[in-house]
DNA sequence: TTCCGTGCAAATGATTTGCAGGACT
DNA sequence: AGTCCTGCAAATCATTTGCACGGAA
């Protein structure tokens, strides 16, 4: 099933590549994440995996499933990028809590629009875009949490259990 | 000279830290520089001052000259922060060349209300925000400059001589 | 003398890569 | 046989930090 897994596997040909059974169990769980994910928590999701998969085959194939479409890949923090799926959805844009770290998705068409325009104006051809938000989500105006501490290197909080 | 190196003296006292010779160093070369700079740069760029900076102090300065408002900071390339002065700048964001890496600067009124209405839309309190158009310039459009390898760890091309 | 600052070198931490053995064709 | 892969451990690389000495209040 998944027309994205077939879709996986038809860029691999093109490139020469195979379908392995551990490439397929980090697709697998990558079509199952409903949010972003970093490549650490992706493997730590893999723990289990009777595949036992190693860190650097999920690192190297979470490049293929970029390179092949199927995901996108964000850098919010610094040295520590995010995945997210990028099948059937449409382009969006990112609303992120500076206290909880919670990332809402939003679309904006204006802004979409004025963003072409202001790069056609300057003879620019667009390629892609970022365009993040850093504010305090409704939850954390209200509790007046800190706007925790993303200072160094912003580790994601462990989930662990 | 220089209502900036008030504004960072200023800054300093408040936190009980002092101006020295090395912090007066950067801050002048940072005042000096017209484009964003990476630390690398600005600590290369320092190599000939007689005051011997070392590039731990030259780290710790440009994170002061941050919280005070003096720098802005950026992170466009993956674990590579770039900086650019803050003082007597309106707010703008940046569009930059996938090719050459040139960064363009804009600012676009309609995209910061419409994106304050997004954050506000969703219960957002905007504390800061990114936005960066990666695209092609004029001039690489008509060269046809291959996309630039800037795959792997980001290295500012090293600008020698 | 008490902080604050600095340089140096070592530590970080996410990500990448070299290498040797395995698997599939 | 010949690729393509994988795991492991070591390497990267920008940035941070521990430490011990130096300087100004």
């Amino acid at each position: 099933m998944g027309a994205e897994a077939d879709e996986f596997q038809r860029y691999l040909r093109t490139k020469g590549l195979k379908l392995t059974s551990q490439r397929e169990g980090i697709l697998e769980r990558v079509l199952t994440v409903r949010k972003h994910f970093s490549a650490e928590e992706l493997f730590d999701s893999l723990r289990d995996d009777p595949r036992g998969i190693s860190k650097a085959t999920v690192y190297r194939t979470l490049a293929l499933l970029v390179e092949a479409g199927l995901l996108e890949e964000h850098d919010f923090e610094r040295g520590h990028k995010v995945y997210e799926r990028a099948a059937n959805r449409t382009h969006h844009d990112h609303l992120i809590c500076v206290a909880c770290h919670r990332i809402v998705e939003f679309h904006d068409e204006q802004v979409e629009r004025r963003q072409e325009q202001v790069a056609r104006e300057h003879g620019f051809e667009v390629v892609s875009h970022t365009h993040q938000i850093f504010g305090r989500c409704p939850r954390c105006r209200q509790t007046g949490a800190a706007p925790a501490q993303p200072p160094r290197s912003g580790r994601l909080r462990a989930q662990r259990g």
